[in-house]
DNA sequence: CGCAAAATAGACAGAGCTGTCTATTTTCTT
DNA sequence: AAGAAAATAGACAGCTCTGTCTATTTTGCG
């Protein structure tokens, strides 16, 4: 019995045909005919990975959180070990991704978009995310020496979803960097 | 014959029961039959007046932005005539608005994260809604005598669009606060 | 090699979608 | 009041949606 957290060839292929999918077009403007079509698997293999469609893009919202904050933890640690450069690199970080040919938004805030009830389990699940990754800015400004981490971590998380949101509407990456200039000056107003 | 332009009595209700419910649950998730069976007309109703849905999607957002900005200047005229009151009013007003219990995101993130595609018309509407208010905005920052007041404008937008997203996420008006806050150092730093 | 159990394919059901068509009613002008 | 023009109602067409069912194939193990 394939228990939804084993990973199987065709699970793992189904769910990456359906992440491009998704992302690309959005989640209720996909149908999964059409994931199956392209991913050549069969309806019933997606149904005994998965109760419905709902928990399918679940499942990829979190699989794209984890993915998501690894990659940035990366960045940070490539970054060395000052401080200042390690919370900067999250920024660098969101340059180079509005700059990727796929870049097309953030999925959460498209999921809160697509799925705007607060008690929706997606809804809830893409959330989830914000909330962690504000917690990893809060590490960041802490160690930063910022006097008030969590205030930092929220305001630059906030600077963040508005420059993806930009980077969506304009298809350029010049919101990273004005955001980058900004979190520099409020980093260093916080450590003074 | 019914110019588009011209108002009728039909046409408004019809407009105001599918800004409801799009705003709701989304575009795609509302159906016409709905919006037709809630509204009491019938369907050729709609399609006299608008070619298509995506149409009346266009054009509820042109009306959502006109009223929105003239919802926003009215705010900053009653503020007085500081030009750094004025400008904070924005504020205010974003956290009266996430406060409303009809508060329900942003309808133009919505629609950039329903219709993600750059030359998609209603992607494209929604868009042209943030430059409109990037641009009032600015305008403020230079009565405040900021230096750079394009600069500050979209640092500004960010921060208001990030707050707008994490009101849809959380359901509270804290984010407005700490954005006006931060609005606040940042105008004092621009206009040294 | 043979059998049991899991995975799969493809048809199917029932509902909902956007947009069209025609007959009827309402409205406006003379 | 009469006739012309516009607005409307409701059925209809063709397509797509999610989720189910059953027959078949594949896989794993003794």
């Amino acid at each position: 019995m394939p228990e939804p957290e084993i990973s199987s060839p065709k699970r793992d292929h189904l769910m990456a045909t359906a992440w491009r999918l998704f992302y690309r077009d959005g989640f209720r403007a996909v149908g999964i005919d059409l994931i199956l079509a392209e991913a050549g698997v069969a309806k019933m293999t997606l149904y005994n990975h998965f109760a419905s469609k709902e928990e399918l893009i679940v499942a990829l919202l979190e699989k794209r959180d984890r993915e998501l904050r690894a990659s940035v933890v990366a960045a940070v640690e490539a970054a060395g070990k000052s401080p200042t450069k390690r919370l900067l690199a999250v920024f660098d970080w969101l340059e180079a991704w509005f700059g990727g040919v796929d870049f097309n938004g953030c999925v959460f805030i498209r999921a809160l978009s697509e799925y705007p009830e607060a008690t929706h389990a997606i809804h809830r699940t893409a959330w989830n995310h914000k909330v962690a990754v504000k917690q990893m800015l809060a590490q960041l400004c802490e160690a930063a020496g910022a006097t008030n981490p969590e205030g930092l971590a929220e305001t630059l998380s906030l600077l963040i979803d508005g420059a993806i949101v930009a980077a969506h509407g304009t298809r350029e990456t010049g919101s990273a960097r004005s955001t980058r200039a900004t979190a520099a000056v409020l980093l260093k107003l916080a450590a003074a």
